[in-house]
This record gives C-alpha cells, structure tokens and sequence, in this order.
DNA sequence: CATGGGATTGACT
DNA sequence: GTCAATCCCATGC
C-alpha cells in the first residue's frame, strides 16, 4: 500500500477531457484508527474491502468528495488519497468548474480536484483501469518525499504522506519531509 | 431513532 | 489567524 501511495506520484488521472498529473497521496490502511476501514466492514467501507484498482470516492464534511484507489487484495481495507495535481489537458473546464483560473487554484487540494475534474460519489467502486476516471502509469521514475498525513486528528505521526518533491501544487507545502527511496 | 464527528474549503477578522 | 457550511454514516440508547 505504500508502494502504492509512492508510485502514484507522477501518474497521470484523467476523467473525460480533464487530467493532471498526481503530485501529492496520502496512504490509509485498516491497521490504523486515521482510516475508515478501521471499523471494520460496514456498507459505507464496502468498497475499501473490495477489490483493488477501484476508486473509493465518499462525501467529507458533507460537501466535498474525495477520490481514493483502492489498493491491498479483497478483504484488506486499504486506499491511496488522491490530494493533488498539476493540471494537464482541460484546464479551461477545469477552471469553469472550479470559479478560478490560476493552474494552482484548481486541483491544490483533495475536494479541489474532484471538483475540477467532475468526481462525484457515483464514481465510487468504478474501475479505474476502465474508466471513466482512468489512472496511467507514470513515464519515468520521479523523485518524492514522505512526511506526515494532512487534518487527520489520529495516528497523525504516521509518515504516509508523500509528495513530488518541488512541486509547486501541492495542498500545503512539505513540513518535515524526507526522501523516499525509489522503486 | 437521535446524535456527533469528519482524509476540506473559502470567506472573513 | 478563526469559523461555518452541510451530509453521510457509525454509534448508542
């Protein structure tokens, strides 16, 4: 799950004419009280128990949605928070969507993203090697940083967050980062 | 059935 | 820096 949350960076997300490329995830795993798999199987983490390669998309603080690939085999309740991009193609969709025209301002943060690129809880559970939101590997190998998850209230000392190190689109900057060996 | 909290954002002081 | 908006669902009575 790690790898995966490492991985994810410089990978490419696209839903329809919109797509950016990953620069910032977050790792959850059902081992720790941060994620909502922790309570174990319930209809709302049905999904993080399913099979992996899907998306996880639930409703936070009852306005946003956010976007998580499932990861781990059936009957581990893992996922990858998907928490920034920089943009790709689509960016004048993106920015109508949004009410912002600066790159930055469209998909700088978990709620900003999915807005941008037109996520919404029917996503939850599709296949993310089929569409409609699609997830591409990344050309290259690139470098990253991990440091500690972002507004999370437990197991906050977890080092599970990771980040394209430099990247200006972030949704906050890095605080105690370090480098993250490669794959 | 009632309640409370949350992996956030944007507006305002 | 503070704070409200708003909804899904887990939990407890």
């Amino acid at each position: 799950m790690l790898d995966v949350a490492r991985d994810l960076i410089g990978c490419a997300v696209a839903v329809g004419p919109c797509s950016g490329v990953i620069v910032e995830t977050e790792a959850y795993h059902d081992s720790e009280p941060a994620c909502h798999a922790y309570v174990g199987l319930t209809p709302r983490t049905r999904t993080l128990f399913g099979p992996p390669g899907r998306a996880y998309v639930y409703r936070s603080y009852g306005i946003h949605a956010l976007l998580n690939a499932v990861c781990e085999p059936e009957g581990v309740g893992a996922a990858v928070l998907i928490r920034a991009l920089s943009p790709l193609a689509g960016r004048d969709v993106m920015a109508a969507r949004r009410g912002a025209s600066d790159p930055r301002a469209l998909c700088s943060g978990p709620g900003k993203l999915t807005q941008a690129l037109g996520v919404s809880l029917e996503h939850n559970e599709s296949d993310l090697t089929a569409g409609p939101i699609l997830i591409t590997a990344r050309p290259e190998p690139v470098p990253v940083i991990c440091d500690t998850r972002i507004g999370i209230t437990k197991a906050a000392e977890l080092p599970w967050r990771f980040c394209l190190e430099g990247s200006r689109y972030l949704s906050v900057p890095v605080r105690s980062g370090r480098p993250v060996t490669p794959s």
